[in-house]
Order: structure tokens, then sequence, then C-alpha cells
DNA sequence: CGATTTCA
DNA sequence: TGAAATCGG
């Protein structure tokens, strides 16, 4: 779910405008599912579905946004999870129990006629599972772009792409690909540029974490930056009650990692977290290649199959370049 | 969230 | 016309 790193790491954040973003972004593809399925939701927590009550809020998100990164000259290339590793089995089984007493909680609220707190429990009932993922996959492959799957963590992944030059930058909301040696990530990659917060809109923009003035500015190396995540909780392990950001760059300072580790978390393997975040199961074995769109494909898939309407996603498609194939996307009108 | 419509 | 409301599936 990410690291809470937010408090140490949230002044070197820059804002950065898209046109400097051309280019190939490695997207954290299940970061990016989740957001959709969290987020496109009507008032009472329902998310977007077809005539059959399949969910189709994670296909409205990739459709749109895709489309208009293209515009924008950002080739995306997203990237897939693979297996966990064993140790992140503890917060998976925690997570889904969370889930769980949201999807209950969820469901209280409605009887209730609580529209708000019925929105906030169904946003963490939401679950990214495998319907979600292939539907994904198949749209994002009509879309004409690359997936690539992870051996293990996508963020790892990413991460390693970028460091190979293959992709500009990841892109995910989360600081764990930080952890992983992204070397820049950018977050807020969002269209509309506007988020709902206390029923207010506020408005936020693309911002870049560089993660090399993040560690210089910190005076840390990375293995500090990881040793600081170990202390307030990653998704490997359960971090110390009462520890956040502050306290554990106070701690990493002093030279109190060993000894806060072995007092407050007895037990955790934390060479072994600390070395799946400095070299993490990654892959070369991909090809970034980017397709023509297949217009009528996304138009099969997503109005045949999944209700869309015609006309919306026509427009979406004309934005990429559809110049092949016009005539198959005219038919459709 | 992103697109579209409504409203000041 | 731009921000706010709401629709989408």
């Amino acid at each position: 779910m990410g690291v809470a790193l937010r408090d140490i790491i949230a002044e070197y954040r820059t804002p950065v405008p898209w046109e400097a973003l051309t280019g190939i972004a490695a997207v954290d593809a299940h970061n990016a599912l989740y957001q959709f399925l969290s987020i496109i939701r009507q008032p009472d927590g329902t998310p977007l579905m077809d005539q059959r009550g399949r969910v189709t809020s994670h296909l409205s998100g990739i459709l749109f946004r895709t489309t208009s990164f293209i515009e924008k000259g950002i080739r995306p290339v997203y990237v897939f999870d693979g297996t966990p590793p064993p140790f992140k089995q503890a917060t998976i089984e925690q997570r889904r129990q969370v889930r769980e007493q949201a999807r209950a909680r969820w469901e209280e609220a409605l009887i209730r006629g609580e529209i708000s707190e019925a929105y906030k429990q169904a946003r963490s009932a939401s679950k990214v599972d495998d319907e979600v993922i292939s539907t994904a996959k198949t749209l994002i492959g009509l879309l004409g772009l690359p997936v690539v799957k992870a051996p293990s963590e996508g963020e790892a992944q990413a991460a390693a792409m970028v460091s190979r030059g293959d992709a500009r930058y990841v892109v995910s909301q989360d600081y764990d690909t930080l952890l992983f040696g992204a070397p820049l990530l950018v977050r807020n990659l969002t269209v509309s540029g506007k988020r709902k917060l206390h029923g207010r809109t506020i408005s936020v923009s693309p911002e870049r974490i560089v993660l090399s003035e993040a560690l210089k500015g910190l005076d840390l190396s990375r293995e500090d930056l990881i040793r600081i995540a170990v202390l307030i909780g990653t998704d490997f392990n359960t971090g110390v009650r009462g520890i956040g950001a502050k306290t554990a760059l106070k701690i990493i300072r002093k030279g109190e990692f060993e000894a806060t580790v072995e007092e407050k978390l007895p037990g955790l393997d934390r060479e072994a977290v600390i070395d799946f975040f400095l070299d993490p199961p990654v892959t070369w074995e991909y090809s970034l290649s980017w397709g023509e769109p297949n217009p009528d494909g996304v138009m099969r898939m997503l109005c045949d199959g999944y209700d869309f309407a015609p006309d919306r996603v026509g427009k979406a498609l004309e934005g990429m370049n559809v110049r092949k194939g016009q005539k198959t996307l005219d038919s459709w009108f």
C-alpha cells in the first residue's frame, strides 16, 4: 500500500509540467488500477458496472487516461505484479481482512443511509483481482501498448526499467519505487488536475521526485532510506508503533537502527527485507513495442462487451493516432 | 478519475 | 467562460 515516507520526502517533490514528461513512462499498474477501482464510484460507493454487474471502473480509467497520455506524447508501459515474495504474506492476509471489514461496514452504512461513509468504506473494500488484471491487460493490448509482467513486485520492475534507461520515469502515487532505486518518480500524473478532498475540489499537478536529490538533501544512502522504511513499516514488515518517518530518520542518524530493530521488532529478518529492496527479482526479458491501436477491437470490447457508449469511446480513440484504421472506427457511427 | 453538463 | 456538479457503466 506504500511506505509512509511522505513526511521526509515531501520537501523534495517539485512540480513538473506535462511537456517535460514526454517519452516512455513505466506505470505501476497495480497502483493505477487500485486508484481507479477505489475512486471511480458513485457517491454511495457503487462502482461503474455493465448490465451484467461486472465492474468497469478500471476500464474507464485506463481508456481515458491512456488516450490522454498518448495525446500528450507520453508512452506508457504498464508494469504488472508477478508472484509476491513469501514474506509479504502477512501483509496480504491483513489487507484481506481490512477489505472484508470495509465491505461489511459499507453494507451497514448503506442500510443506515450514510452515503459518504458508504463511499469511504467501499473505497477500502476495493480489490485488484484476477478479473480486473486480465481485462485491463486486454484493453491495454488493444490500445497498442506494451505490458510487462514482473517476476515479483511491479514497483521493483518499473524501477529497474528506469535505472536501465528503458523508461524515463516511474508513475506511481507510492514512494516504494524509490526504495527499489527508481531514479525518477512522477506522482499526480492525473489528467484532470483535480481531486476531491473533504468534499472540496483542490487542484493537483504532476510532481517529480529525483532519488539522488532526495538522498543528497537528506544526507542518506539508499540503504539508510530503506532502513527508515523498515522502522516505519513496509509491504514486507510491520513497523514500530509510534515511529513515523521523522523519528525513524533521527534513529538512523544516531546509528541506532540495529538496536531499535532488536528491541522493537524482535524476530524480524531485517537483512532479508533490506536485500529485497536493494536487489529485487526483476527481468530483462521484455519487449517494449508500441503497436497501432485497434479501434475496432476496443469498440467491440468496451461497447459490445461492457456497455460503454460508442460515442464516448470513439471520441477517446480519435485522440490517438488512429489515422490508420479510421474506416473501422467510422463504421461504429 | 476523466468527460460532460450545468450554473453563476 | 470557467468553476462546480454530475454522469459514466
